[in-house]
DNA sequence: GACGGATAGTTGAATGCTCAACAAAGACGG
DNA sequence: CCGTCTTTGTTGAGCATTCAACTATCCGTC
């Protein structure tokens, strides 16, 4: 962010009033450990993913939803909110992995428009060959690095922030 | 995570041995907020600059890290590490804000091989243009949904997942 | 039961990112 | 100095995601 400008902008007579409430210091450093870690951890996991399972992590947390659904089928719309997901995305993504022959498309059965997505045997199995390895990859990006009470932590602050988004 | 298995591997004689320490009830709760969180944050403000300032939120880093730095210039390796992208992310997205004219490359006075990041007058602009916006979007995604507390704790537990991470 | 609007999902083009291969220059050891 | 190893940065191909446009179906209402 243009710090050295702020001042400035604050004091300047002909501009506009500068009423972007800026971050303070206390919210600058957590803004950006914050981004530092996610990102870390994302690009951490989606090259254990790539390199050791072939999929990036994406594809792997379609397969993990599907693999607990009832029947390991879910209806698009819910394994795209499952996923945080756009309905594109996980359009594209299914269609991809159709072709590698892990998911497989059925009808709705009472709703026409709808699509299901089931998880194939072999989906199954190309999960249970990724799992132990991407968990050991998530131990190491997160639970390793903190203790039980942090633990607690984040998830408290993980739901607030993802608790009703989309303001 | 193929969780309705995982107890039949347990206790399954002919197959291997699972030794994999699967996450247990909280940290899968903890894990599956973050993943999350971390994804509707970046989806949200990633949208909102791609609308507003028409830039992708990692370009928006590279002009906020550059304005920040001494003559609003940096080496390339150091803007690297600043923004968490790898080499060959930063140079693409360089590449298309040089097009832009936001930023210009320099090169490096001592080391033949190093360039400069250069962060244009134009750029400046784009970024005080586009940086209410986005801190708005991120008081949104992140502080209004937070007690002070929280942000003290975020910031603690995001320097522990991040720090001397790439195990 | 027909119309208007909402919902579900797909598609293609454009863009950004990753990976691997590469070039060019510094650093170091003999 | 000369060869090798490391560091720095770029490039192009391939893939994932986004956005906008589109089809099809459902729902409520008159």
């Amino acid at each position: 962010m243009p710090n050295s400008d702020r001042a400035e902008l604050e004091v300047s007579a002909t501009e506009p009033a500068d009423c972007t409430r800026w971050l303070d210091t206390e919210e600058q450093r957590a803004w950006r450990a914050f981004l530092r870690a996610a990102a870390q951890v994302d690009d951490a996991l989606d090259r254990q993913l790539q390199r050791d399972a072939g999929m990036p992590h994406a594809y792997y947390q379609v397969l993990a939803m599907l693999s607990e659904a009832p029947d390991r089928t879910l209806r698009m719309s819910q394994l795209a909110g499952l996923t945080t997901s756009s309905a594109s995305r996980l359009s594209h993504a299914v269609a991809r992995l159709e072709e590698k022959g892990w998911v497989r498309r059925d009808r709705h059965p009472t709703d026409r428009r709808g699509a299901l997505a089931v998880l194939t045997d072999a989906g199954w199995d190309a999960l249970v060959a990724a799992a132990p390895g991407h968990v050991s990859a998530v131990r190491a990006a997160i639970f390793d690095r903190l203790d039980p009470e942090q633990v607690a932590g984040l998830r408290a602050i993980s739901e607030r922030i993802a608790g009703h988004s989309e303001a």
